[in-house]
DNA sequence: GCCAGACAAGTTTTT
DNA sequence: CTTGTCTGGC
């Protein structure tokens, strides 16, 4: 048994690390427990600051002994991260052990935050100047947690120490391999791809629903191949517990079933006094289970939510979570709504309330600001992507000049694609920027052939990881790599069954060499960061031969050797880098500077939680936002209005949303580029435009016509985007 | 039998 | 840009 006061492995993110920049920067202090005279009545009232609910949200169950669990319904920009932190604290000033509280949180960056802000107020509470505030070791993501409380209890539940954990690609390359040597890869008609494979398999695992109704309600087009899928994830469940692997949904499966042992159960759940958990509308039935398993009568349980916020349905996040919660329990939840809003002016609150009220079912809350204005979100008709992209870099390089720093401005969108045309024209214009969401750092493919190697040196039944690393090498593809790792797996050393290995067709100098690289690497000698460098020299003609843009892959890789220096083994490097990615990507080769401004450029899903002074909303038209995908069946119509929601509560003082009348779907090479008039989103219908300033301020349209054809008359363009707005 | 390279198709959102 | 499939060459 591990100690809970043993430091977190998984939980200390570096300072150095580039992207931490980008997130409140807190100080990893180490867990302090609190001193006796700290603990009394003589601390300073900190519920005063806040408003009646939430100091109502932050005293429950103290002074009344009220012992239910509570539900915190939480609008946006309510000052939920404030209610909590000072909830936390207020336990801690009556008593509760900081070891013993449990903070869940979505990402880790608001985990970070949370933790950071109830070091602030208990700091301010007790008087404590400077010194480093007592931390709450416990504050981390469900997966982040699990993660830890499985390497604790590895041992008691039949599960190796050194398991690795396969982020979403690795998962997807051990689906594939399973997939094929079932040969499912050679099906007359067409069998779904590995990535979709591993899709339906989540959701069944977080949704806890049978294979059969995940197919039905999210997968129709694959429902003929239930018996095949249903194979494939008994092979991929084995292949993955053979290699002593773990994939996400792992992470809290086990977790789940391990409470399914009433012994287990009682001392996880006893191991923590106050289990908290934020962004609860996103959470899924696995998660419900976990927490229920944990707090069987809710004691000690809070959680905090905004069921119109819920926007995370593709991960088997269910809003039923939210909305069934206080009934979950013999003694029905108590309920406290958070409805003041401190973020947004009035008119941006008003227009982001109307757009909400269409939604179909809700917990009742309308939010209300005393941060009156005259200035009501304008709703900006753009010809197309261009001239959007012209549009906001205009408008953000005014704000600046009028005293709005980028970094207090952020473009929103629905699908990370959506920003290219942005980013382009913010090059153009020297505009530095940091995009948020999209394609990752750690996806790309020289990054995780890098880390394969690695972590094939750290596990060595690591199927998937030997098969990528073999295969970089001349001459050896699927077949002999496959042969490797049969070899391997019965091999009682895996350093002398690789150096012994003859591939086949293969370079046998490269192979001696890989060799003498595995060997130094399992022999740990270099030390880390060290071993990370031997890699990079090892793969740099590899990639030379590999791929085309080598040069700029190395750079990548130099990239990657900064960030290991920050973590103190590569254990620990592997982990946190698979539950805690670096989630940013920028124009600059590198990240930018500390005092440097830039713009934020952000998903919708990744903005979640945040706030800028000016929020630009792009592609507001049918087919984005709602996104096309997602137009079947009226819960996915739902979550995208929540969706537009969730990017406009963002803004504080000034929301655009854009509005380009022509929208290019880039189609087969052959028929040339198409384009398609979505108009306006219908989350925004005619009956609410009045919330709204319109901007029918086009950009010349540039002629759309088939080659030899004349360009219509710019009179009927004109009208046509007048008609718009009627 | 196996690899490398060419070609086509499918690309939402994330721990 | 990546993944899957097909084909030519060893």
């Amino acid at each position: 048994m591990v100690d809970a006061s043993a430091p977190a492995p998984a939980f200390r993110r570096p300072d150095s690390m580039p992207t931490d920049l980008l997130s409140v920067t807190s100080p990893a202090s180490p867990a302090v427990a609190l001193p006796a005279w700290a603990v009394g009545p003589q601390h300073a009232d900190i519920l005063a600051e806040l408003n009646a609910e939430q100091r109502a949200a932050a005293a429950h169950g103290l002074a009344d002994a009220d012992a239910r669990a509570l539900l915190v319904i939480a609008g946006a920009g309510t000052g939920k991260t404030s209610a909590l932190a000072h909830r936390v604290v207020n336990l801690i000033l009556h008593g509760a052990d900081p070891q013993r509280i449990l903070l869940l949180t979505f990402s880790r960056r608001a985990a970070q935050e949370m933790a950071w802000r109830a070091g602030q107020v208990l700091s301010r509470a007790l008087g404590l100047q400077g010194g480093e505030p007592p931390a709450l070791p416990w504050a981390g993501t469900f997966h982040g947690i699990g993660a830890r409380l499985l390497r604790d209890y590895a041992p008691r539940i039949g599960l190796a120490e050194n398991f690795s954990i396969h982020d979403r690609g690795d998962a997807e390359d051990l689906m594939g391999m399973v997939r094929h040597a079932r040969g499912l890869s050679a099906t007359a008609a067409r069998f779904p791809l590995k990535g979709t494979c591993l899709g339906i398999y989540s959701r069944v695992v977080n949704s806890g629903a049978p294979l059969a109704e995940v197919l039905a309600r999210a997968y129709p087009w694959c429902a003929q191949w239930e018996e095949e899928l249903n194979g494939l994830f008994t092979g991929y469940v084995q292949a993955k517990q053979d290699q002593q692997a773990l994939d996400y949904d792992d992470l809290l499966l086990y977790w789940a079933e391990m409470l399914g042992d009433p012994g287990l159960a009682a001392e996880l759940g006893g191991r923590f006094d106050h289990v908290l958990v934020d962004e609860y509308q996103d959470t899924n039935a696995l998660q419900a289970g976990i927490l229920l398993a944990m707090k069987p009568d809710g004691k000690g349980l809070t959680v905090v939510g905004d069921d119109a916020q819920a926007i995370y349905s593709f991960r088997a996040a269910t809003v039923r979570n939210i909305l069934d919660f206080p009934q979950r329990f013999a003694t029905p939840a108590r309920v406290i709504t958070l409805s003041r809003n401190y973020r947004s002016s009035q008119p941006i609150l008003e227009a982001s309330n109307a757009v909400i009220a269409q939604a179909a079912e809700r917990f009742k809350k309308d939010l209300w600001t005393d941060r009156h204005s005259s200035l009501k979100p304008q709703l900006v008709a753009v010809s197309d992507e261009a001239g959007q992209a012209r549009w906001v870099a205009d408008r953000v390089l005014e704000r600046r000049e009028e005293g709005l720093r980028l970094m207090a401005q952020a473009v929103l969108f629905r699908t990370s694609s959506h920003s290219a045309a942005l980013e382009l024209e913010l090059a153009r214009r020297n505009i530095p920027f940091v995009k948020f969401g999209g394609l990752k750092f750690l996806e790309a493919g020289h990054i995780k052939d890098a880390l394969a190697v690695l972590r094939w040196a750290q596990n060595p039944r690591s199927r998937v990881a030997g098969f990528r690393v073999a295969q970089l090498l001349p001459g050896v593809g699927p077949a002999t790599a496959a042969r490797l790792m049969d070899t391997l797996a019965d091999a009682a050393d895996p350093v002398s069954a690789i150096a012994g290995f003859v591939p086949a067709q293969g370079d046998i100098e490269a192979w001696r060499g890989f060799a003498q690289l595995y060997a130094a690497l399992a022999s740990g000698k270099a030390g880390w960061p060290a071993e990370l460098e031997l890699v990079t020299r090892w793969i740099a003609p590899h990639l030379e031969r590999l791929y085309e843009d080598a040069r700029v892959r190395q750079g990548d890789l130099q990239q990657l050797s900064r960030l290991a220096g920050a973590y103190g083994s590569r254990e620990r490097f592997l982990t946190e880098l698979t539950l805690d990615p670096p989630d940013a990507t920028s124009a600059h080769a590198g990240p930018p500077m500390r005092d440097e401004d830039y713009l934020i450029l952000s998903t919708i899903h990744s903005a979640k939680g945040q706030e800028w002074k000016a929020v630009y909303v792009l592609n507001a038209v049918d087919g984005c936002i709602p996104c096309d995908i997602s137009t079947g069946a009226s819960e996915e119509i739902e979550e995208e209005r929540r969706l537009l929601y969730v990017a406009m509560t963002r803004a504080r003082d000034f929301l655009h949303v854009m509005v380009p009348q022509r929208f290019y779907v880039t189609q087969q090479t052959g028929m040339g580029d198409r384009h398609v008039y979505g108009g306006r989103t219908r989350f925004i219908p005619d009956s609410l435009l009045d919330k709204f300033d319109l901007l029918p301020r086009p950009e010349p349209l540039e002629p759309i016509r088939p080659k030899g054809e004349k360009p219509a008359p710019a009179m009927d363009v004109a009208a046509r985007i007048r008609a718009r707005w009627r």
